[in-house]
Formats: C-alpha cells, structure tokens, sequence
DNA sequence: GGGCTAGTCGTACAGTGTACGACAAGAACG
DNA sequence: CGTTCTTGTCGTACACTGTACGACTAGCCC
C-alpha cells in the first residue's frame, strides 16, 4: 500500500513542515494537550508498531482520544499528515550518522548505513512515495546537507555530486524495500520464508524445465543456499554497496 | 498503492501461473468466453491506462461483461490475480531484449535498458510488491534466465552472478519507479511539476537558512537547474547505470 | 450575562475485497 | 423425454476507507 503525499497547496504544506502556524487549541482538543506535533508523533508510533496500513484517521484518533474529524484541525488531509511523518522521521537521520572525516568513501558509506537504519526503524518510510516532490522540511533538508557534505571536496562538480548522492539513497531505499516486503509478506500470509519454499518447491518441480532455464538450474540453487532464502536484503546490501562505491571511485579517480 | 501478491496457497498459485488447470466453463462466462487468460489481459490493460488504483474486481467485471464475483471462478483473490499479471507482463522482456553476444558489459546494460523499457510499458508492476516471493511463473523465469546469462562467462561465481543480476535489477526497479511517483504526483495534484516548484519557491525562501544549509546552498540550484526539476529520473538512469557498470567491471577485473 | 469564535465530532457518501447462498444452465442417466 | 447432479454466475451484505458538511458547545471578550 503506497500512500501518496503533499496533494494539496504546497505554501500550505510548507508552512506545516517548518510550523510557521500553530493553531493555540482551547476547546476539548486542549484538554487532550493537542497539537500538529503531537498528532505526527501518534501517527509515527502507530506507523512503526502496526504498519501503515493501520493507520486510518478514524485508529488515530482513537489513540489520541478524539474523535476522528478533530484531526483535521491540525492537519489538512491525510497526505500532508504524511508529508509531516516523513520528514520528522527523516530528522532522525543525523543522529544514527557518523562519519569520519578524512576519507569521501567511508562517508559516504556511513551516510547508506545511517538511510538503512533510518528504514529499519521506520520501514513504513518506504511505502509512502515522495521521490517526485519531497517535502521539504527540515528533516529532508538535513539529510539531505550531510549526504552532499559526504562527497564533497571529492573533485566532483556540484551536477554530480547530486547524481551520487541520490544513487546511493535510491540504491539503499531499494534493498530495504526488500527487507519490508519480506516481512510484510510473512504477515500477509501467515507462512514463513522457509515453509513457502518448501510448498513451492515439489510443485515448481512438476512444471520446471531445466533445458528451457539452463543458467537458473545452475545458479539458482547456489545462490538459494548460499543466502538461505530466495533473496536475502542485507547480503544484497553490503554486495550493492561495495560495487556501487567502487563505481563512483572510477568517476572520482577520473575526476581528480 | 502497493498491492500484495501470493497470500494464497502457493501451491495453488503455481499451477495457474503454469496453467496446469484450466476450468472448461459451460454457464453464461462461456458466452463471454471468459478464461484465466483473459481475464488477466483485460486486468493488465486496465491498469496500463488507468493505474493500479482504478483495477478493482468490480470495475475489472463490469469491463468483461459480467458480475463481480464471477472473477472469483477463475482466479481465487485479487493477490493471485496480481501474481499472473506480473509474471504475464515480465513475460515481454525477452522481446524487448536485444544483447550484443561478446561483451559482457553491454549484454548487463541490455538488460537493464530492457527491463526499463518493461517497467515504462507496465508501470503498475512497480506498485506490485513482490521482491520477496516472486511469481515464480514462466516469464519471472524467462527473465531471470537472461540476465544471468548476461553475467555468465565473467569468471564470477554463481553466487556473485545472482548478486550481480539483482542489484542491476533493483536499480532499475528504482530509478524507474521514481518516473512513476512523478505521473503519480502530477495526476493526484492536478499541479505540473513547474507549478509546484512555482508555488513552494517563495515560501522556501522565507524559512530557508544557507548557513545551516551550506552545500544545498551551493549544489541544490545547480543540480535543480541541470535537470529541469528536483528529480529527473531518467538522467538518474544513465548516471547510476554507468557507476554500476564500472563498480561491477572491478569485481569481474580482480576474479580474472 | 450575552455574543462570538473556533475547536469538536456525528453522520453520510462512494468506494474496497470477498464470504455466503440462491439461482440457473448444461450434462448425464433412466 | 424427465429427472438429478454439477458447475458457473452473481445479488447481497459486512466491515472498512478518507473526508465534506453542518450542528454543537466550550471558552473568551465586552
């Protein structure tokens, strides 16, 4: 389930990331110490205990003790509430990162395990789509510094210090997807990775055709073995990782 | 909109995605000449003009002429119905795919330009979630079979082969679902990207701090002005393909 | 105390996937 | 030909979604 944010007035949008307006509550809602950071926050929790697929406006609110049109007060629509989500999730990036200083690679490998901790801790992250137009808030804004920081004084003009920047983050943001669809389809079925392997596997034989598939029947299994699974996220993590650094070591080379 | 596929029996969503059965309808469907077959087309046309979204089991119905439910006589739930889509879609990779035989390197970058054009043609495939337990179907494999095929005769490992094909894979899924979140954003806002940018510009400026900010400051405009937007996916493309080419012709230059 | 404003929230609407069970059309058999 | 059985069709119902609308009411100011 992909939710889909900032459908509304972006000047609006905007002034909710930076909370250039905060509403001063003092019907019921005071009582329940509401406010648009409180509601994010709630959002948040709900978001990593049962996914977001949990979150309705109706479950929200019922874990904030209102009712479920008191939300909008503080927030225009559902969409700007994840614009907000992301990018108060997204400012916890600074914290998980730490780079050392002298080497551009060992930065930039600290900045995709920092955007790999940051969509373990919050996986629903990777459901809600926002590459096109992010929101830009301080969240977003932050991360999005460091990252640049990492590959520069690396030689690499400033178009191309944005291309490796955003390689690296769709490149992590791509593997852990793989991460959250595993789990989500554990969840969904009930079924372990092993045990639908296993009621896979005497079918796939009936209808497998090893002349028509020659390269899968000799890899396959290899690689099955190797990564006890039919794909295993964090194996392809670090290989990805390694290749992708030592790719933009070649530009890096050629550039200096 | 991420969809999910495969909660059913594996077992059962095999054998259709094989077509070892195939119910020989008498009722009223067989004036219709419904089959599974058909089914699936009309529900892959549905959603390459109208996206994911508008593919409900309804509307699929109402486009083949009969009731709702009689979807449910061919295919046992939606997520199935999703599995033979994927897999029936993946299917026209190997039509898309034209290698040049000697080099490895352009057989890879086949396959991904490829495996692009597959995902340009049916973008729904990228809100289809299904990286965990894939359809295991003839074009899944078809696919998978080309592109270790592509990697084979490198001197790699049958383990780095795989790593190899799914990390080429995974950065294209990426880089083109970021196309796809751009029509995406564009349609639910009604707002062209231009516009967006038109709107949020100004405010921006209000609360934006360059000395908090100082590398944006300086690579953002460039980078923004370079690519005619915040994001452009397909220079994005280009780019991590050629980092990834040379990240991958290091692994294969130190196992030679 | 009266009036106004601003936050609260019940109701309603058009959707979703699909379980259940009533129905009917064709095949098989006497 | 009549009856029974099988199998595909599909109307209805349920619990759920985001949110527009308008009624209500609690607190502030005069």
């Amino acid at each position: 389930m992909t939710e889909i944010t900032g459908t509304g007035d972006p000047a609006r949008s905007l002034s909710l990331l930076w909370r250039l307006v905060e509403p001063s509550p003092r019907g019921r809602g005071a009582e329940a110490g509401l406010s648009v950071d409180r509601v994010v926050d709630a959002a948040i929790a709900l978001a990593d205990a049962e996914g977001l697929g949990a979150l309705s406006m109706r479950r929200l609110a019922t874990d904030l003790g209102v009712g479920a049109m008191t939300l909008y007060t503080y927030v225009p629509a559902k969409a700007e509430l994840l614009d907000l989500m992301v990018d108060s999730a997204l400012g916890e990036f600074p914290s998980l990162y730490a780079p050392a200083a002298d080497d551009w690679r060992a930065r930039l490998e600290a900045v995709a395990r920092a955007s790999w901790s940051t969509y373990e801790r919050h996986p629903w992250l990777l459901n809600v789509a926002a590459s096109g137009r992010p929101p830009l808030g301080p969240g977003v804004l932050t991360k999005y510094e460091l990252g640049l920081q990492a590959v520069d004084g690396t030689g690499l003009d400033e178009v191309a210090m944005d291309a490796v920047f955003t390689l690296i983050e769709g490149f992590v943001a791509g593997t852990a997807r793989g991460v959250v669809e595993q789990v989500a389809a554990q969840q969904a079925t009930g079924i372990t990775e092993a045990e639908w392997w296993e009621a896979t596997a005497p079918v796939l034989d009936r209808v497998y055709d090893p002349e028509r598939f020659p390269t899968v029947t000799r890899v396959g299994p290899v690689a099955g073995e190797a990564q006890q699974a039919a794909y295993d996220p964090r194996r392809a993590f670090e290989f990805g990782l390694a290749r992708l650094l030592d790719g933009v070591a070649v530009l890096v080379d050629g550039a200096a």
